[in-house]
DNA sequence: TGGACAAATGCG
DNA sequence: GCATTTGTCCAT
C-alpha cells in the first residue's frame, strides 16, 4: 500500500515537526465496493489527526504532507485517525499560530494545540460528533420585534463610517483607537459598525472581545436582541468543555456570525473573520498570565492585518502603547466627545485630604455625610476599596508578630466571615488563632481595613440602610456574581461596597455617589504601569455614577476620593476628566527613561526550591551567550519572591530594536535549552509586571519622589519641589552621543552601575568601562570633576581615558603580564577609591580545526575542539561578510548558539548546527533590512568563529549592585560558508 | 540486595 | 511535558 507522509506540530516542548506514515487509498481502477471498504481518507493541510507519541496518544495538526522524509523507517509511526469530519484549519489560522509562536518564542504545537477545545483533542470522536450534529439542526432564534438601531450623534456616525467604510466591499485593514469617556456610546459605535460589516457579504463574521468580568450574560442578551436571526457563539475560560466545543465550532464551521469572547477567544478558529472589536483595550486581562504568555490585543492587530479588515480598539483610557500607536498615526483616532446618553453629565469629582479629616472605620465625616445625603433621596452609593477580606494581616502588639504565610512572600488576609486567616496567592488557609503563636497574648489586632470589614462598619454607621458587598469572595459560585448586581439593580440596596470587580460592566441607574475609600496604594508600586491602571480603574468606577441623569429635586452625581496625597498629578488629572494630559505627560516620562512602549522588554524567569539556584541559572544564562545591541539587566528576586514554597528570580532583557531582540532570544533560548537544567525556566515578551525590588518600607514616600522612581534615581537624592518641578528636571537630562546621558558628580557610588569589561587581544589586555544609572541603564552616566578610573594589572597600572570625547566610554590598555593574571579597576572619588577585581580566564587555543575550512549549510554540524576545561563559559560569535542570492553585499555580528559536546578526546567540543548558522545570518541580514519582506537569502560568507571564555569577578560593594566585571579571552579562526552545498 | 527516590532519556 | 529507564544511596 502507498503512504504518504504527515509533518505534524504537537503540543510539546520540543521545537519540531514530526513525520508519520499515512496509508493512501489504493490507486487505479476501484470497484464500487471496495472504495467504502479500503479507502483511508485522504489527508488535508489544517486537519487534525490521533497519534502515537512517545508512549501516548496525542493530537496532531496536520502542517504538511510530503512523500518523503529524513526519519528513518525504523522510527517512524502510523498515524491512528485521522478527523476527517471536522473541515481542516484554515492555512490563515495556522500562520496565526505560527505568528504567535515566533513572536512568543514558543514551538507552533504549543500554541497551536492548545487553542483548540480540549474535546477536540481528545482520544475519542464522540464530543465532536454529537456536537456537529446538535449544530446541523441548530438554526438562529429569530425575534419577532428585535431591539431597534437608536440615533448616533454625529461623532458616533463618523466613527461607524470610518471603522465600516460608507459603500460595501473590503474595509481594508485599518487599526481604530475609539477614545471616549464611559456613556460616550462605544458599544452603539461597535454594534453598529458591526452591523454594516455582517451586512457586506453572506458569511461575514465579527469578533468581540470583553475583558474577562465584562462577559456576562447581560451583554450577550443585549447583542442577541439587537442581531435577530444571526447566530452567536461565546468563547471564554467559565465554559464546560462540551458547551465551549459548540460554541468554537459554530465559529469554525462559519455559522456563528457574531462570535464573543474573552482573550481566549482571538485564536478562535474564523473562516469569514471581517471584523475585530477589543473593547476596554487597555484592560490587563488581555494579556495571559500564565502558559503561552500572549497579548490578545496585539494579536487582534496582527490578524486585523493579515486578513486586510478592520480593528477597533475601545476605551475611555486606552493603554500608553495605543496612544503612542495612535499619537504616529499607526492607528487612527476617533474621540468620542459628547456622551451619548441623554442628559447625562460627567460627574464630579472631588478630593477629601485624609491628612485634614481623620477617617473613622475607614471613611471621613464628608463622605459619611455624603452617603447620608443619597440615602434620605432614596439614591445609592458605591464605595470602591480594592482589597477583600476582612484585614490584609493581623499583628500581636505585644510581641510584633504578624500573621505571614509561612509558603509565600505574603501575609494572610484575615476573613471573619468563616473565621480563618487566608493565603491569597497559594491558597492556603488556617483557622483565626485565638492567641498569638509567640508570645500567647490573646490580644490579636486586625491591621487595615478590606471590604468586609468596611461592610460590618458601615452597617453600624448606617444601621438603617441596606449594606451589601460584592468581591470575589461574594460571588465565588457560578451565577452569584449575576445574581449580586439583579440586586443592586432592582434597587434593594443603599450602599454598594465592593473591589475592582464593581468597575467594570455594569451601569447602576440609581447612583449617584462613588467613593474611592483608599486609592493611594497603587501611587507607590514598584510596577511603573501601576499609576496608569489606577486611573483606568477610577475613571471607570467613576462612569458607574455618570450615567444617571440628575433626578428632580435628586443629587448631583459626585466621585469622592480619600487621598493622603491630593495633589497628585494623577487626581488632578481626573478631576479635570483630562485623561489627554495624563497620558502624554506619562508617555514623555516613558521617553525619557527609555521605558516601553520606546523600549523592548522580554523576561527570563526562573524558579526553584531555593533562591540560589534561581539566581545562579539566570547569572549562567547571562554568562553563556554574546549580547551586542541588547540589554540585559541583572538577574534579581522577584517583589513576591516565593510563592507555594516556590523561589522565583528573574532578569529583564531590553533593546531599541524589535528584531534585533527577537534574534537573540532565538539563540539565547535554544542556548538555554541546551543546558538542560532542571531550574524551571521561561521567557515573556512584552511583559506587563516587571517590578522587582523588593520593597523595603511599608510607609510610602512622598510622592514627589516616587513619581518617576523607575525612571531615574538622581531625582531621588535631589529633587525638593513638586511634581511640576520634577517633570521639568525630567528635560534637564543632557545629551552625549545621541542618548540620555548624567554627570557622575551628583550621584552617590551606589547610584552608579559600572559595566567593566576586560579583554584579551594578541598580548595586550583591554579595560573597557562604561556606566549607567543603578535604576535605569538606558541613561548612562559620564564621570565628571573629581571621579576618575584606573587599572592594574600586577606592579603596571594605567588611568582610563575617554577615547571618543562622548563621556560615555572609557579605555585603557596593559601588556599581560601572567597567564592568570588579575585585573582591577578601581573608581575613585577624592580620596576614596572603589575597586573591582576579576581574575583573567586561562589562554585556550583552538584545537580543531587547525586551519581554515569550507562550510556547507547540508554538512549538518561543525565540531571546534578547544583546550578548555569542560565547565568553561564559553559563548561563540561570528563576524561575517556575506553575499545573498542577488549578489547584494553586506557586513555584520552575531551570536551564534554553540552546544557542548561531551567527548573522549581530550578538551572540549562545541558543536554548531549549520542549519541554526544558516538561520542566525539570515537573521542578521534581515535586521539590516527589515523593511523588506522578499529579501533575498545568504548564499555564501567569510566567517570569522570567535570562541570567547568569559570569568565574572567581585564587584565593589560600594558601587551598584547591579555592576559588573568580566574578563573575556578569545580566539577565532576563519571559515568559508556556502549555503548551496 | 532490593526498594525508594532522583536524574537522565527520548519522543517521528 | 510525560512515561519510562537508569543511576545512586542506604538500610537490612
Ligand atoms: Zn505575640
Ligand atoms: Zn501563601
Amino acid at each position: 500500500m502507498e503512504h504518504c507522509i504527515l509533518q505534524v506540530a504537537l503540543d510539546t516542548p520540543l521545537d519540531r515537526l514530526f513525520d508519520y506514515r499515512w496509508p493512501l487509498p489504493a490507486p487505479g481502477p476501484v470497484t464500487g465496493d471496495t472504495v467504502e471498504a479500503c479507502a483511508a481518507p485522504m489527508p488535508q493541510l489544517g486537519q487534525l489527526v490521533l497519534l502515537p507519541f512517545g508512549r501516548q496518544q496525542m493530537m496532531g495538526l496536520i502542517v504538511g504532507i510530503s512523500d518523503h522524509t529524513d526519519v528513518p523507517e525504523a522510527k517512524l509511526k502510523d498515524g491512528l485517525e485521522l478527523r476527517s469530519q471536522l473541515p481542516p484549519l484554515s492555512a490563515q489560522w495556522i500562520a496565526l499560530c505560527r505568528f504567535a509562536a515566533d513572536y512568543y518564542q514558543r514551538p507552533l504545537g504549543e500554541v497551536a494545540l492548545p487553542a483548540l477545545p480540549r474535546n477536540l483533542r481528545a482520544g475519542k470522536a464522540t464530543s465532536l460528533d454529537r456536537n456537529l450534529k446538535k449544530l446541523a439542526k441548530l438554526s438562529p432564534a429569530l425575534d419577532a420585534n428585535p431591539n431597534p438601531e437608536p440615533p448616533l450623534n454625529a461623532a458616533q456616525q463618523e466613527a461607524v463610517d470610518a471603522i465600516s467604510g460608507t459603500a460595501s466591499g473590503n474595509a481594508g485593514f485599518a487599526a481604530h483607537l475609539l477614545y471616549g469617556v464611559t456613556g460616550s456610546g462605544k458599544t452603539e459605535v461597535y454594534l453598529q459598525a458591526a452591523a454594516r460589516i455582517l451586512a457586506q457579504s453572506e458569511q461575514a463574521q465579527v469578533l468581540i472581545l470583553v475583558p474577562e468580568i465584562n462577559l456576562t450574560p447581560q451583554l450577550e442578551t443585549n447583542i442577541r436582541k439587537r442581531f435577530s436571526g444571526i447566530q452567536i457563539a461565546t468563547l471564554h475560560s467559565g465554559m464546560a468543555e462540551g458547551e465551549r466545543l459548540q460554541h468554537w465550532l459554530a465559529a469554525h464551521l462559519g455559522q456563528a456570525r457574531i462570535i464573543l469572547g474573552t482573550r481566549l477567544a482571538i485564536l478562535a478558529s474564523l473562516p469569514y473573520l471581517k471584523m475585530i472589536v477589543i473593547d476596554e483595550e487597555h484592560d490587563p486581562s488581555y494579556k495571559q498570565q500564565e502558559g503561552l504568555r500572549y497579548s490578545a490585543r496585539d494579536l487582534a492587530v496582527w490578524r486585523a492585518h493579515q486578513l486586510g479588515i478592520p480593528v477597533v480598539l475601545g476605551s475611555a483610557t486606552p493603554s500608553l502603547e495605543s496612544w503612542q500607536h495612535a499619537k504616529v498615526g499607526r492607528y487612527r483616532k476617533l474621540e468620542l466627545r459628547e456622551r451619548a446618553v441623554k442628559d447625562a453629565v460627567l460627574p464630579v469629582v472631588k478630593i477629601i485630604n485624609l491628612e485634614h479629616e481623620k477617617p473613622a472605620e475607614g471613611l471621613t465625616a464628608r463622605l459619611i455625610a455624603s452617603i447620608r445625603l443619597r440615602l434620605e433621596k432614596g439614591e445609592q452609593s458605591l464605595l470602591f476599596l480594592n482589597r477583600r477580606g476582612y484585614a490584609p494581616v493581623i499583628a500581636c502588639d505585644a510581641c510584633g508578630w504578624i500573621s505571614d504565610c509561612t509558603r509565600c512572600t505574603a501575609h494572610l488576609v484575615m476573613h471573619k466571615l468563616d473565621r480563618k486567616l487566608r493565603c491569597h496567592h497559594c491558597g492556603y488557609e488556617q483557622r483565626i488563632p485565638h492567641h498569638c503563636p509567640t508570645c500567647g497574648n490573646i490580644d490579636l489586632q486586625p491591621l487595615g481595613r478590606g471590604t468586609q470589614r468596611m461592610e460590618e462598619g458601615l452597617k453600624l454607621i448606617f444601621p438603617e440602610a441596606r449594606v451589601f458587598r460584592i468581591d470575589a469572595d461574594s460571588t465565588r459560585f457560578k451565577g452569584s456574581a449575576e445574581a449580586a448586581f439583579d440586586t443592586v439593580h432592582r434597587g434593594e440596596v443603599d450602599i454598594l461596597i465592593g473591589t475592582q470587580m464593581v468597575a467594570k460592566g455594569h451601569d447602576f441607574k440609581n447612583l449617584t455617589l462613588v467613593g474611592a475609600l483608599n486609592p493611594d496604594s497603587a501611587l507607590f508600586s514598584q510596577d511603573y504601569r501601576a499609576s496608569e491602571r489606577l486611573f483606568a480603574q477610577l475613571m471607570q468606577v467613576a462612569g458607574r455614577a455618570g450615567r444617571a441623569a440628575q433626578k428632580q429635586g435628586g443629587n448631583i452625581s459626585e466621585v469622592l476620593i480619600q487621598t493622603r496625597y491630593p495633589d497628585h498629578p494623577l487626581y488632578h488629572a481626573l478631576m479635570a476628566h483630562d485623561y489627554d494630559r495624563f497620558a502624554n505627560d506619562l508617555l514623555e516620562e516613558r521617553q525619557q527613561a527609555s521605558m516601553p512602549p520606546f523600549i523592548y522588554q522580554a523576561l527570563l524567569r526562573a524558579e526553584a526550591k531555593d533562591l540560589q539556584t534561581a539566581l545562579d541559572f539566570l547569572h549562567l544564562a547571562v554568562n553563556c551567550i554574546a549580547h551586542a545591541g541588547i540589554t540585559i539587566h541583572d538577574p534579581i528576586p522577584m517583589t513576591m519572591t516565593r510563592v507555594a514554597n516556590v523561589e522565583r528570580a528573574q532578569l529583564l532583557v531590553e533593546s531599541v530594536s524589535r528584531p534585533a531582540l527577537q534574534a537573540f532570544l532565538k539563540v539565547w533560548i535554544a542556548t538555554l535549552r541546551g543546558l538542560k537544567s532542571r531550574v524551571k525556566w521561561g521567557v515573556e515578551i512584552d511583559p506587563v509586571d516587571i517590578s522587582s525590588h523588593p520593597s523595603n518600607s511599608f510607609s510610602p514616600r512622598p510622592y514627589r519622589l516616587l513619581m518617576v522612581a523607575l525612571a531615574s534615581s538622581f531625582m531621588l537624592s535631589s529633587c525638593g519641589g513638586g511634581a511640576d518641578d520634577l517633570i521639568k528636571r525630567l528635560g534637564e537630562v543632557t545629551s552625549c552621543g545621541g542618548k540620555d546621558c548624567k554627570d557622575s558628580s551628583s550621584l552617590r557610588p551606589d547610584e552608579i552601575r559600572a559595566n567593566y569589561l576586560i579583554s584579551q587581544n594578541a598580548g595586550s589586555v583591554k579595560v573597557e568601562a562604561s556606566f549607567s544609572l543603578s535604576t535605569n541603564s538606558a541613561t548612562l552616566v559620564s564621570l565628571n570633576g573629581k571621579d576618575k578610573l584606573s587599572a592594574s594589572i600586577g606592579s603596571q597600572s594605567s588611568s582610563l581615558n575617554d577615547i571618543d570625547g562622548s563621556g560615555t566610554k572609557y579605555v585603557a590598555n596593559l601588556a599581560d603580564a601572567s597567564p592568570q593574571a588579575s585585573v582591577s579597576v578601581s573608581f575613585n572619588r577624592g580620596s576614596e577609591a572603589f575597586v573591582s577585581s576579576v581574575s583573567m580566564p586561562k589562554q585556550f587555543a583552538i584545537v580543531s580545526p587547525s586551519e581554515q575550512i569550507a562550510l556547507g549549510r547540508s554538512a549538518g554540524s561543525l565540531y571546534v575542539q578547544l583546550d578548555v576545561a569542560s565547565d568553561a563559559a564559553i559563548s561563540a560569535s561570528t563576524k561575517m561578510l556575506c553575499q545573498r542570492a542577488d549578489t547584494s553585499v553586506f557586513e555584520a555580528t552575531t551570536a551564534l548558539k554553540s552546544v557542548y559536546e561531551p567527548s573522549a578526546a581530550g578538551g572540549a567540543v562545541y558543536r554548531i548546527d549549520t542549519l541554526e548558522l544558516d538561520q542566525a545570518l539570515n537573521d542578521a541580514s534581515r535586521a539590516l533590512n527589515s523593511a523588506n519582506p522578499n529579501l533575498s537569502l545568504v548564499r555564501s560568507c567569510d566567517l570569522e568563529l570567535i570562541w570567547t571564555l568569559s570569568q565574572s569577578g567581585q564587584s565593589a560593594s560600594a558601587l551598584s549592585k547591579n555592576s559588573s566585571i568580566s574578563a573575556q579571552r578569545s580566539a577565532s579562526h576563519l571559515l568559508q560558508y556556502d549555503a548551496r552545498k
